[in-house]
DNA sequence: GTGGTCTAGACCACA
DNA sequence: GTGGTCTAGACCACG
């Protein structure tokens, strides 16, 4: 698995949208098994211990479970992690707005704004 | 002058915003003195260490200049906060077309998620 | 404060649940400062890292809030914590009986057997 | 043979537990056959290795003893099995009070506590 | 090999 | 000084 990381930012959060991501689009199935620990911090090239605490915040929200000794696991029921990954849409896109209200657009300009944005 | 903020990110990078924004509208004119330090600390219930370090911020970008005994004030130059201003907005639609992309989302479906958000 | 540490177990939750029941009863009031990571881990004797994410459990559960570069508070509503203490009893209580129910006593023989164990 | 397993916890203490208590309640007769390694394994739905190492425990405890090449036996001696199972109720109710205090009830509240405690 | 937990120590921005 | 985050490396029980 590919890992697009910032390290400007605090890297646990971005591991857990990215896994949400991956798990919403199909990428992982339900019960597969993750690659471990180490591997993805190898192949992230982050520490372990972030990692595993990126597990930990999916296994709080139900979207992972760990098999001691075995590994990580994707929950059975995947809505939560389709979930998840929505709202962080959501959430990204309602502090972009909110951001900018702040430095005086309106919700409309935003749009505006947004809309002539030269990609 | 009011202020909205945020005390769960870095402060003293959003009151050099929000001034950026007031030099910038025309609220604030060319030369004009700005409250004290100690004042806009009150004012904005934050520590005045975090407003000297935001003038400071601004003085190295031109924006503002201080006169020993006197007090903080805006440039003559009010292009300087213009363009960082603009400058400013560029930057968060580009960091959150960035987020985006990051989760799966193409530019232009950025731009259609955007069009399509309530407001 | 003082803390009762068994180091064969894991120490975060102890010290979550330690914290707990100081806001339950009262010790700690709403709206008081704790005392620092720091100050904790060493009078706790234990690393600074295991305080910061003990608090940061009980800040997830609404029991605790911090404010950058000032510390840690309690929350204004103490009811949450109160309401963890109760649980914390409870499930500690469940699990002795599943426990003991796995070993072959029926609820009422643990009862029998609480009432008669020797203090 | 059934298993109650809780595998977020340990799983060989809990194998030796519950064999315990089958060899302590008459279940498993002095000198009498247990099924293998694997079938139990298998059966238990967890790994060889925990149940090898279960069995090796209580023989090394003398309550279970291995014949190469034939399998594992009940000792002749259950008084063993038996002393072994009351240990663990006095040490699960030991342990369980001593949580509790830590939590700020005294042993006599612990009795109330559990005398009310709805089945 | 795996996850789970802890220690030690570092750096940053903020007050 | 404070919290927030990360790295590095260790040890344990389990498979």
């Amino acid at each position: 698995m590919e890992w697009v990381l910032n390290k400007n930012k605090p890297i646990c959060p971005q591991l857990c949208e990215q896994l949400c991501l991956r798990i919403a689009d199909g990428t992982f199935k339900p019960n597969e098994r993750l690659l471990s620990v180490r591997e993805v911090a190898l192949s992230a090239g982050v520490n372990p211990n972030t990692v595993q605490r990126s597990f930990e915040e999916l296994e709080h929200q139900g979207i992972l479970y760990s098999v001691r000794g075995s590994g990580w696991y994707v929950s059975e029921n995947t809505h939560l992690a389709t979930a998840a990954f929505e709202r962080l849409l959501a959430e990204k896109t309602e502090a972009f707005f909110s951001e900018m209200q702040v430095l005086g657009l309106s919700g409309e300009a935003v749009k505006k704004y947004v809309e002539e944005w030269n990609l």
